[in-house]
DNA sequence: CTGTATCCCACTCGATACTG
DNA sequence: CAGTATCGAGTGGGATACAG
């Protein structure tokens, strides 16, 4: 029953959009991508490992943004009971699926940062 | 001089993550993506279609964004010098770049709609 | 028809301090 | 170590009115 994307869908428009609309509802936001991103070249790691391979996230943020992915089935979480607790963030199988797409991304952006600045006087930074 | 993806990059950590952020920042908010989607499904369209095909985007937001993504040459602006006015948006070369991407994130979606539905209870809508 | 200008609320996110 | 609580600035985006 899996539905495919066609090129010019004429049927199940809304449906689309829709789909559309939750994945990037999902992946809003300044940070959450890049952790998955770190998840999923870097594998398993501790909260204060992410908090410092992301440059700049705070420990609220890197907090609300791994509940959120947790909750939607894309990172696990394991507590580990050493003597003051350790915490591994993992991403899961169905976080992988999204790897492919987060790469591209990845691809994109260094491809546009390019296209851009060849094109025209850079807005900033 | 392109570099690509590795797996498991060691180097030019900084730069991936940056071309991500920059990619992520240029797709953020609630309707540049789907402006994108629409008009590689659809095709060239007037301003007005665009606002009635993409449900809910007021004219204000769809000016603004549509502005980002001409800036950013993924889409251009045809003004059609018609009793009134008339402007055509269509998606440039360089934009169908993005067209992959986004219909994977389409799919995506739909198949985390029924991910979630299947594994969890629905938290709303 | 295709925008622009204003007002305004809600939410995002950072900073800081605190807890088990 | 791994968070939570609270405050506050800035911004995204809706509603509405207006303009060329």
């Amino acid at each position: 029953m899996k539905t495919y994307i066609n090129k010019y869908p004429e049927c199940d428009y809304k449906g689309r959009t829709r789909a559309l609309n939750d994945a990037m509802e999902l992946l809003q936001g300044k940070w959450k991508v890049l952790i998955i991103a770190v998840l999923c070249c870097r594998g398993r790691k501790r909260f204060s490992d992410l908090q410092q391979e992301i440059e700049g996230i705070s420990a609220k943020m890197l907090t609300r943004e791994l509940q959120v992915l947790e909750l939607n089935l894309l990172v696990s979480r394991t507590v580990c009971s050493t003597k003051p607790v350790t915490v591994r963030y993992e991403i899961t199988p169905y976080g992988k699926t999204l790897e492919k797409i987060v790469f591209q991304l990845m691809d994109w952006g260094a491809e546009h940062r390019r296209h851009i600045m060849a094109s025209t006087q850079p807005v900033n930074s």
